[in-house]
DNA sequence: ATTCAATATGCAATTTATTGCATATTATTC
DNA sequence: GAATAATATGCAATAAATTGCATATTGAAT
C-alpha cells in the first residue's frame, strides 16, 4: 500500500531521480522499506500520471542525463493525509525463521550454516549503522535537532540488529550442543 | 517467493485445512510470515494442482465440513530442496518507520500517538510470547528437545519484541522533550 | 425466533512486486 | 582500443498479494 508514500516522503525532502531513490532504498530508508528498481520506476510513472510529482530531464556532465522528480502541491496533500492516518503494522517475511521452525529435516550443522551467513550480513549492517550513529554524535546541537527523526529510525535499526545478533548467539549455543 | 514453502512446512508437520493454516498464520508462524486467508486458499489450490499436496474432504460434527490437506512425496521433495537452499534475507516493510523518517510535517504529539498504538500491540504480542515461553519451560526434557527448533523461533520473537519496546521508550523520551 | 460469533471456503478484479530482458553514457583501468 | 563498473532508465510478462464481495453451517446467547 505504500511504496508510493515512501517515495513521496523522499521527494518531499529532496527532488531526486529514480536512480537516486534506488540508492536510498539500498541503504538508508531501504532498511525499513524494500523496493527494487523496477518498482521505483513504475511508481514514478504512476505518480507522474496522477500529478503527485513532476518530472524534469536534467543533463549532467560526466554521467547520463537523469529525470529529476519533484513533489507537487497535490502530492504534498496526499502525503500529509497519509502521515495523519494510523500506520499499518510492519509486515515481516522471514524465510530463515520459517525454515528453523520446520527444520527437523535439516541437520543442526546445515541450520548453523544458514544462520551464520545471515549473521555476517547483520553484523555488517550493524557496523554501518553504528558508523552513522557516530557521525550523528559529532554534529552540532542544531544539526542534531534537525536530524532527530531520522536518528530515531537509525536507533531502531541498531537495536533491531543488536537483538538479532543476540538471538543468533543463543541459536548457535543451542544448535552446537 | 515462499508462502508455498511455509505451507509445505506446516503440512509436513501436520495435515490441516486452509482454516487451520490461517489460524496458525494469525498466531505462531504468522509472526514470521504474513498471509491472508485468500492467499492461503489460492496457494492450496495451486499446490494441489501441482500434486505437492492432496486434499480430502472431512465431515465434522458441530462444524462445517473441512478440506484436509496432506503433503505428498513430491511435496516433501520440493520442501527438502527448499530447506537446503540458502534462505533469502528477511523483507521488512514498516510504514511507521517511514513515517518517522519523514515525519517533520507531523507534531511530536501525533507521532507519539502512532507509536503508542504500535506499542500496545507489541506489548500484547510480547506477553503472549512470554506465556508460550513459560509453557515450554514446564515441559519434560524430552519434550523440550522435541520443540527445540520452534522454541528458537519463539526466542527470536521475544528478543525482537523486547528490542522494539526498548526503542519505543527511547523514541518517547526524545519526542516528549 | 433471531442475532451473533466462530468455523469454513471461495470467485473475480485489481494492485503490487518480481523476473528477465534491453539499452545507452561516461570514467577508469588494463 | 577494449573491457569493466557505475550511472541511468525502461518494457513486457508473470507471479504474488490485496480487496471486495459472497456463501453456508453450527452453537450459544438474547
Amino acid at each position: 500500500m505504500s511504496l508510493k508514500h515512501a517515495i513521496l516522503v523522499m521527494l518531499d525532502k529532496e527532488p531526486s531521480s529514480g536512480y537516486d531513490l534506488m540508492k536510498q532504498f539500498n541503504s538508508g530508508l531501504g532498511y525499513f522499506w524494500n523496493a527494487k528498481h523496477q518498482q521505483i520506476y513504475q511508481q514514478l510513472k504512476k505518480l507522474s500520471e496522477d500529478a503527485l510529482i513532476t518530472c524534469e530531464e536534467e543533463p549532467q556532465h560526466g554521467k547520463p542525463d537523469k529525470k529529476v522528480y519533484r513533489i507537487t502541491e497535490k502530492g504534498q496533500q496526499v502525503l500529509k493525509q497519509w502521515l495523519h492516518e494510523p500506520s499499518v503494522p510492519a509486515k515481516i517475511n522471514d524465510a530463515l525463521l520459517v525454515k528453523i521452525w520446520g527444520g527437523h529435516h535439516l541437520t543442526p550443522k546445515a541450520l548453523l550454516k544458514d544462520i551464520t551467513e545471515h549473521k555476517n550480513r547483520h553484523t555488517e549492517t550493524l557496523s554501518s549503522l553504528r558508523q552513522l550513529e557516530r557521525a550523528f554524535h559529532d554534529l552540532s546541537d542544531a544539526e542534531k535537532m534537525h536530524y532527530q527523526l531520522p536518528f530515531l529510525t537509525l536507533r531502531r535499526g541498531i537495536l533491531g540488529e543488536e537483538a538479532w545478533l543476540k538471538w543468533a548467539q543463543e541459536a548457535e549455543n543451542t544448535l552446537k550442543k
